[in-house]
DNA sequence: GCAAATTAATGATTTATTCAAG
DNA sequence: CTTGAATAAATCATTAATTTGC
C-alpha cells in the first residue's frame, strides 16, 4: 500500500551498527528476551520511563541483542499508546459516566448561575 | 459514521429539575456529540467561555441531548483543571524525555546524553 | 516444501495539543 | 500573545506472519 508517498525519502541508510550481523534490518528487531522484559516493566507501572531509566533499560537490554534507549523509548511510546487504542476499541460499555460532581446537581433547581456571569471580559471567541 | 450507540434518548427527559426524591443518578450524562463538541470548542481555545457563550453553547448541545448552562461551565471547569492536573503530574515525573524525540532521534545513534546528566564528573572504566 | 503476494503487527516519524514562562 | 517543552495521536514504512500456487 505504499501508493505515492513521495513525501519522505527517508534519510534512514541503516547504519544502525552494532548489531551482531543478523539480517541486519532497518529497524530494531526486539528479541523475546526483551520484548518480555519490556511487557515487564510496563506491567510494573513504567509507561514513559525518564531520560535515566531509559538509560539503564537499555544497558540490561543490551544483553539480549543490540538496541539502543531510542527503541526503548519508542517501545513505551507505541506501546502504550496501541494498549490504550485496544482498550478504545472496547468502548463497548455503556455509560461514560465522567467528571462532575454531583454536588452541584443536586442543588437541581439551579438557580440563576451568577458564578460565570461577572465575567464579561474578554472570551476567547 | 453511524456509530450511535443509542445509549442516550431517554436518561434525563424531564424529571431532572423538581425532583426531590432521589437524591443522586440525576447528574448530566454527556452524549458522544456533546463531548465531542464541547471538546472541539476547547480545541480552538476557548478555556473560560463567557455567559454568553455558555448559552449559545447550551443550546447548540441542547440539540443533542438534555444540558443546562452549569454543565457547561462545569465541563469547561474540569476539563482545564484535569488537564493542568495531567500535565503537571507529567513534567513532575519525566525530565526531558523531550531529547530522545526531537534531537536525538533525528542524529541517529544516540550519542552520550549530558545534556540531562548534571553529572559534573566523568567516570568510565 | 518453497517462493511470491497479501495481510497484520509494530517500529520510527511527523503532527497537533496543551500548559508554563516571558 | 508568542515561544518553549513534552507528550499523545496520527501516520508512514518495514518487518513478520499468513495465504496461495506450484
Amino acid at each position: 500500500m505504499a501508493d505515492d508517498k513521495s513525501t519522505s525519502s527517508i534519510v534512514f541508510d541503516g547504519s544502525v551498527t552494532g548489531g551482531g550481523g543478523s539480517t541486519g534490518g532497518c529497524r530494531w528487531n526486539p528479541t523475546k528476551e526483551q520484548i518480555s522484559l519490556l511487557e515487564n516493566l510496563y506491567s510494573q507501572g513504567i509507561r514513559t520511563p525518564s531520560a535515566e531509566q531509559i538509560q539503564e533499560i537499555t544497558t540490561e537490554l543490551k544483553v539480549y541483542g543490540h538496541i539502543e534507549g531510542k527503541n526503548v523509548f519508542y517501545w513505551f511510546q507505541n506501546h502504550k499508546a496501541r494498549q490504550r487504542q485496544r482498550q478504545k476499541q472496547e468502548q463497548n460499555h455503556s455509560n461514560n459516566i465522567f467528571y462532575y460532581n454531583q454536588f452541584l446537581l443536586h442543588h437541581k433547581s439551579l438557580p440563576p448561575p451568577p458564578l460565570f456571569a461577572p465575567a464579561p471580559r474578554n472570551n476567547n471567541g
